[in-house]
DNA sequence: CGTGAGCTTGAATTGATTCAATTGGAGTGG
DNA sequence: CCACTCCAATTGAATCAATTCAAGCTCACG
């Protein structure tokens, strides 16, 4: 009982990380490997190649366990906050499965191939325009707004993110930004995608829902 | 004692899987989820879009832990037999850490992850070319080919394998391999690949070791 | 042998990039 | 309140990488 308390305080007394915009996330220190559960603001991870090339990896976005990537060893990404940020460390160990608790990491990690997968997919065989839908698509499943009809919700992304995240470059995604406002399927202005009908925009993005891993309910406790 | 000896007996009588070039792998029922450890042969995780593109997002070869998206869920995917397969079933448990056990299938996972985003760097980023040096890279590290000087590989791929793998077309892929092997890159020739010089491929495909997960030596024994 | 899948080659086309300005908007300081 | 700056967004033109379409070719296998 006593015990239990204690965990209960030290979970209560943990600390948020809170950056500003630009800066880089990195794994908490502390008794053993740490992860961080992104409470607020945006986060990408990073790739960059020797000639300056980048590559968006994943979104991190509130809710989200940030960087399942920093259990496999030594990272050779960055994870960088694309808005202010506040982010709670978790200790891997109360992460693993253990007696009754529903903490499933491994579900989690499968999940997360799986999306892995799906942005792999989308960069190997859609168009330019199949996979900003595509991003527009998992990012409004992910934010929980797609059970509506009429869908927003925020996008702190540059052209050049979106560019970074879907393998193309910023001035073609301006254009495509363009083509689908004219046709009518997503809409982004001021830092705010607009989608009045997820349904289509899904239909032309080929996006699967089954794709996107839904976040599991422990995590929000933690 | 007895226990032990009974799980060691059971883990002996584990029926081997066989299939021929061209089926599908499934996971095998049985108490619990499992999952295969593929002991000879080569498979492909294939995403098929509503018109017939085709997308690998993964391949195994022997040794590999088959399929770790089937721990997600529902598979939106087919692994496909794309040479004689033989395979042996290993359930989830077996495969979580406990006690003494090394079984640290989370570290898998996580490296499964970090190694989808090494492709999703490699098809967001990357030429045609260093696409497929990447591939071909990759797939000499995980077979254990990459220490040596002169390196080479048996390659079951058909150049509409290799396609679907980099985002590329069969064609664009032949032309490429011509071109690698005229720079003496890479040759491929009667499903075989050959490579002289392993740090010159590397580098034209920027491709990064620490990308490629090392498999654990506990799967081998199991 | 004959046959068909996979490989090879060429020419025309397209989707996306690159380069180069220009415009717009938010923030700063006078 | 207005100039000034800076960064992001927009637009156009030229180029390029990769695809598409269309033949042939080769060779492993029945």
């Amino acid at each position: 009982m006593e015990t239990a308390t204690a965990t209960l305080d030290a979970r209560r007394a943990r600390i948020p990380i809170a950056l500003a915009a630009g800066e880089a996330l990195s794994p908490p220190g502390g008794a053993g490997r740490q992860l961080l559960v992104l409470r607020k603001g945006w986060a990408a991870r990073c790739h960059r190649l020797s000639d300056g090339r980048r590559q968006i990896s994943a979104l991190f976005v509130a809710g989200d366990l940030c960087d399942p990537l920093w259990l496999a060893g030594t990272p050779h990404h960055t994870v960088e906050a694309l808005t202010a940020i506040e982010a709670v460390p978790i200790a891997e160990s109360e992460l693993q499965p253990r007696g009754e608790g529903p903490a499933d990491l491994v579900r989690e990690l499968a999940a997360d191939v799986g999306h892995a997968a799906s942005w792999t997919v989308s960069l190997g065989r859609k168009s330019a325009l199949e996979r900003i839908a595509h991003l527009f698509c998992d990012l409004l499943v992910r934010l929980g707004r797609s059970t509506a009809v009429g869908r927003s919700c925020p996008l702190p992304l540059s052209h050049d993110d979106i560019a970074d995240a879907t393998g193309l470059t910023a001035q073609h995604v301006q254009r495509l930004l363009a083509d689908l406002s004219g046709a009518g399927l997503a809409r982004v202005a001021r830092h705010k995608l607009s989608v009045p009908d997820f349904a289509r925009l899904a239909r032309t993005a080929r996006f699967d829902l089954a794709d996107v891993p839904r976040r599991p309910d422990w995590l929000a406790r933690v």
